[in-house]
DNA sequence: ACCTCTAAGTTAGCTACCTAACAGAGTTGG
DNA sequence: CCAACTCTGTTAGGTAGCTAACTTAGAGGT
């Protein structure tokens, strides 16, 4: 269990926590593993537990309609909460969140958490400004999508994915990168091989591994700058 | 000036306060007259005052980066408050805000704001609520972008417009839909010129007439209408 | 009545990306 | 060791929407 010492927690929003707060809501922590393609939550369901996520785990906001495939419109890993909604006043989610990157994470009890969150302590702010963080990576990635080319876009997921990762190697698709980014399988495959060329990344068969983060980094749009910085700004990296 | 009487209160936010709410913030509201085009916020640059609109006026929220022009994220009306980020623990705020349709909005001194908002009351619950359903409208944005045609887009934004005002006639260019949208102004012209033939909407040298709602539900994307059940689920229309 | 501006109509040519295949290569399981 | 499956490579053909013009038409000012 990743509790008791500060420095063991492995999420920032719990790492961030008072003493006081943190022993209130320990008891009610519980330590649980998320595989891959894990769907903690769907479209407009109610939710039950809130996860915080450690270092090693990431999860996708996804969006859908009826007609269309559901694609990504932000991530989130050891510097956020997923669920947070909860916390805003309405039971249920407007985003499928989906595990991208197996790992771990503590689980609590959303009323337990709610109850926590309305005391407006630190719990309360770091909550707040995640929020705000999670906003303006969905935002951007708004523009993101209208705006820029499939290569842009890819170079800023992988980048962003590769923060929040302890791994320079992780599981991952051209399939499932597509979906992410609401393109082409094949735009994806002939996009990831002109990067792969280039030496920034290589992959096989659900494998990839970032060799090159400045090369990915000039690839990109700039949105991955734009988003990190604010997150920085936000969340005091 | 629309105090005193909660009836006469044209914002929702602040129609939803309890009385003792309202009375500790009514010295500090001041009514003000916003016209199109004024740009209330920049990226990046510090809030000092936040607004909530009448139901007369409509504030565009954009994204953008260096290189590109800014596009829309979402748009506010009297259902909310423009600046509600400063309420979220940081100053600045990540978007520009563009006054769309013009007209009123009672103004307040953010720290004066904040400090209401941290007694945790009403205020604090409509803001949270309110910034749910934004977030929705902003992440709905970000799928639509990606894999909806203009003329949906168009449609779902007309009539995203159409909701938060009084008239069915407003003040609206193609070249600045073209800007909203991220879309060529030359495509939008072609597009409006279909929806106008198809006797939906009516339009001259930048003022635009919804003629028939229906049909322009019939031509969005499925967005518009995802969008309003979730505003009204979040924020009990 | 004329000039100037801004809004909207229109067109030709281009391109990034999509759709829809099929092929090959690695991986897993019986 | 073979079958079945998953992942990636690749290609041909189509198209929505872009770029970049130029044209036409109201509206306001002098």
């Amino acid at each position: 269990m990743s509790k008791n010492r500060n420095g063991q927690i492995k999420n920032r929003i719990l790492a961030g926590l008072t003493h006081e707060e943190y022993e209130r809501l320990a008891p009610h922590l519980q330590e649980t593993s998320l595989s891959l393609g894990t769907i903690l939550y769907d479209f407009d369901e109610p939710i039950t537990h809130v996860y915080f996520p450690n270092n090693d785990t990431l999860g996708s906001l996804l969006t859908g309609t009826e007609h269309d495939a559901a694609i990504e419109i932000g991530v989130t890993g050891s510097e956020g909460l997923l669920g947070f909604c909860v916390l805003l006043g309405i039971e249920t989610t407007p985003h499928r969140v989906l595990i991208q990157i197996p790992g771990t994470a503590l689980k609590i009890k959303a009323a337990v958490l709610r109850r926590e969150f309305r005391q407006g302590g630190r719990l309360h702010d770091s909550v707040l400004k995640f929020t705000h963080a999670l906003f303006t990576q969905a935002s951007q990635t708004a523009l993101c999508n209208r705006l820029h080319s499939v290569e842009g876009r890819l170079a800023r997921w992988l980048l962003t994915v590769h923060d929040r990762v302890e791994s320079d190697q992780f599981p991952l698709t051209h399939d499932f990168m597509a979906r992410m980014l609401g393109a082409n399988r094949s735009s994806v495959s002939l996009t990831a091989a002109t990067i792969q060329q280039a030496g920034y990344i290589r992959y096989s068969r659900g494998k990839l591994t970032v060799l090159d983060r400045e090369g990915l980094e000039d690839t990109s749009c700039d949105c991955y700058r734009i988003v990190k910085k604010r997150y920085e700004d936000i969340l005091n990296y």
